[in-house]
DNA sequence: CCTATATTTTAATATTTCTTTAAAATTTTA
DNA sequence: TAAAATTTTAAAGAAATATTAAAATATAGG
């Protein structure tokens, strides 16, 4: 699932130039070029991180990083600003208003993108990282591993994220088009009978009757349940 | 195990207030006044973290924190810098040449001990010198040897200190990103694809089947387990 | 401080594995 | 039984990883 950044830059050449990086890396990307424009697309997005340019006009810059931090909505979005080589004593004051990290102008895409790797890896929740039971089936997060009873069970990718999803959302029917949301994520087209061979596949990996879980509601979708 | 910090500041008087309050909180201390005894205690000690006073006669704050930085051995150790409430142009100087973290004068103890134990928490996630196994494997962290079974295994440094890690760390599945992270070093930007080298490399220096215990989780990263 | 040596990183290519698609076969329902 | 939905099969295409080799960098010894 990829990380949402909001750009928060006035000036649109570079504006456009970061989308272009940073979506080339898979993040998806919103935009901003005042502090107004800004407030509202967080109130209306799950923001991930925010890339702020510092040299705003007006101390816009450190007004949002202020009102960013001060509201307890969102206070706990990541900040990375972006500043001029010269202007040292903002960085401190950059890094004293509660920006977590800085990248000085200019910068190669490189560097960017390992910052905001490291900075999302910091702060990420260490959510969806237990181990999940169904039946005789368990799948843990953190080794990769799923085993049916005694069994190791063998999956690709896609199959263990299917699998992990229905575990962790057990007896409900999901529709194909949901699980393609939900399991491949949104903004992706692929056919929904590509669900059907997945569905396959996963069944077949389990040697016992486990596969039984995983059910079929015609009309419906898919559903895990006993 | 108590961290060992160094204490590096001039005025013996700030030095024993340090010390004290320190010690009152269970760290082991030791100190140094300038930056050649400093250099002589990194060597013969196993230092956890540096309280490095950046206000030192003659720019020895500076020389102190980039001789740590560009050596191998000590590379890694954190350092917290002091600093005056006014000076804060070095304290861009500061970061930028290396220190992780930074106090300004006056501080509280209390202040103190939490940014020392955050960045303990941050940077010291593991430095044990005790022998590892794990299957045939043995590594010792003291004479710096691996054997698989009967056979001597011969290791980069990197290599080395890539088993460390899978071996302190088994079965669980690391991202490349995660690795960079854990295994190099953070604020270092190579690229995620080098990790595959280290990994081969890591591979082939196995003679018997132990390799496979180095595992790739397509999709996810690598992971050390049977 | 310089040179020789070793190690790390990058980049390009090869290989493997997985995903998707489409079509055929089967099952279910009305 | 016909129509609709799902399962199964198989093959092309896409994506991820492994491998190789060369360039860049770091290290040690003189």
């Amino acid at each position: 699932m990829a990380a949402k950044i909001l750009i928060i830059e006035d000036e649109k050449a570079v504006r456009e130039m970061l989308c272009f990086t940073l979506k080339n890396d898979g993040f998806e990307i919103l935009e901003a070029e005042d502090s107004n424009s800004a407030l509202d697309v967080l109130k209306e997005n799950e923001i991930n991180l925010i890339l702020l340019d510092w040299m705003l006009p007006g101390k816009q810059g450190i007004e949002i990083s202020r009102l960013i931090r001060s509201s307890s909505e969102i206070r706990d979005i990541p900040i990375i600003m972006l500043t001029a080589k010269s202007d040292e004593s903002d960085k401190v004051l950059g890094l004293e208003s509660g920006a977590d990290d800085y990248v000085t102008k200019p910068f190669s895409p490189k560097e960017l993108v390992a910052r905001i790797k490291a900075l999302l890896r910091r702060t990420a929740p260490q959510k969806d990282m237990e181990v999940v039971k169904y039946g005789n089936i368990t799948l843990n997060p953190v080794t990769h591993k799923v085993t049916d009873g005694e069994n190791n069970v063998n999956l690709g990718p896609t199959e263990f994220k299917l699998l992990h999803f229905f575990m962790t959302h057990p007896e409900r029917v999901f529709s194909r088009s949901q699980l393609l949301d939900l399991v491949w994520g949104r903004n992706i087209y692929v056919e929904e009978r590509t669900v059907d061979v997945h569905i396959l596949r996963l069944r077949k990996s389990f040697v016992s009757n486990s596969s039984k879980c995983i059910q079929t509601v015609r009309g419906a979708g898919y559903r895990m349940s006993n």
